[in-house]
DNA sequence: TGTAAGATCTAG
DNA sequence: TAGATCTTACAA
């Protein structure tokens, strides 16, 4: 018998819709890790969208290199990248090969495995676990090595929930750019308490 | 080889 | 509210 059929892993179309869609579809949907034979896992409540050509904030804005060339990647594979010395990123590649797209991962739910996730960022409370990019990260142990991952393999994927709750999706401006800080590329489950303080202009 | 900036977080 | 922290990119 296996007990961990629960959820149905997301097929590779799923990451072929437009970057703007898929950062809402993703909303709502559960991030599995497989770790060290335990299961870390939570629902995605908030994702940014960065695509080129016409995103200043984009990584790949300028052109590709060796830290965003995963970015080009097939639809459906990891970008990850360290930033102020301390955070990873997790990002979701996006749109055809060759295009530079991806949604970034801002915050979870948590779900399966919230003690290790405790342990792993040194806190005892759950809303503080992973309520912001740096933080997910950390909790989920998931970092550079994972970049250029893709979703189908047995690791790190998505599923879809066996129950969906109703919800509704809120969009906003993005949080932490210097550049293109008018494009409301940000989606997340409104009042969801698990979703991160955002300063929205 | 040197310098500046960055999709953040935490403590005070 | 400001500082920690270090990788990446770019210019000379």
């Amino acid at each position: 018998m296996q007990a961990n059929v629960e959820f149905k892993k997301l097929p590779l179309e799923f990451y072929s819709q437009p970057t703007l869609e898929l950062a809402q579809t993703l909303l709502g949907k559960i991030l599995i890790h497989h770790l060290n034979g335990y299961t870390l896992s939570g629902k995605i409540v908030e994702t940014e969208a960065y695509l080129t050509p016409h995103d200043e904030a984009c990584h790949a804005y300028k052109g590709k290199t060796p830290r965003n060339a995963h970015m080009f990647g097939h639809p459906g594979t990891l970008y990850v990248y360290f930033t102020y010395g301390n955070h990873f990123m997790l990002n979701i590649v996006s749109e055809p090969e060759g295009v530079a797209a991806a949604v970034l991962i801002r915050a979870l739910e948590p779900f399966r495995g919230q003690s290790h996730m405790k342990a792993h960022r040194n806190t005892e409370k759950t809303k503080n676990l992973t309520n912001g990019p740096g933080k997910l990260t950390q909790a989920l142990q998931i970092n550079k090595s994972h970049s250029g991952l893709s979703l189908q393999s047995n690791t790190i994927y998505l599923c879809e929930p066996e129950k969906i709750a109703p919800f509704e999706i809120e969009c906003s401006t993005r949080v932490g750019i210097t550049r293109s800080t008018a494009l409301p590329w940000r989606f997340y489950i409104y009042g969801n308490p698990h979703v991160s303080k955002g300063k929205p202009s």
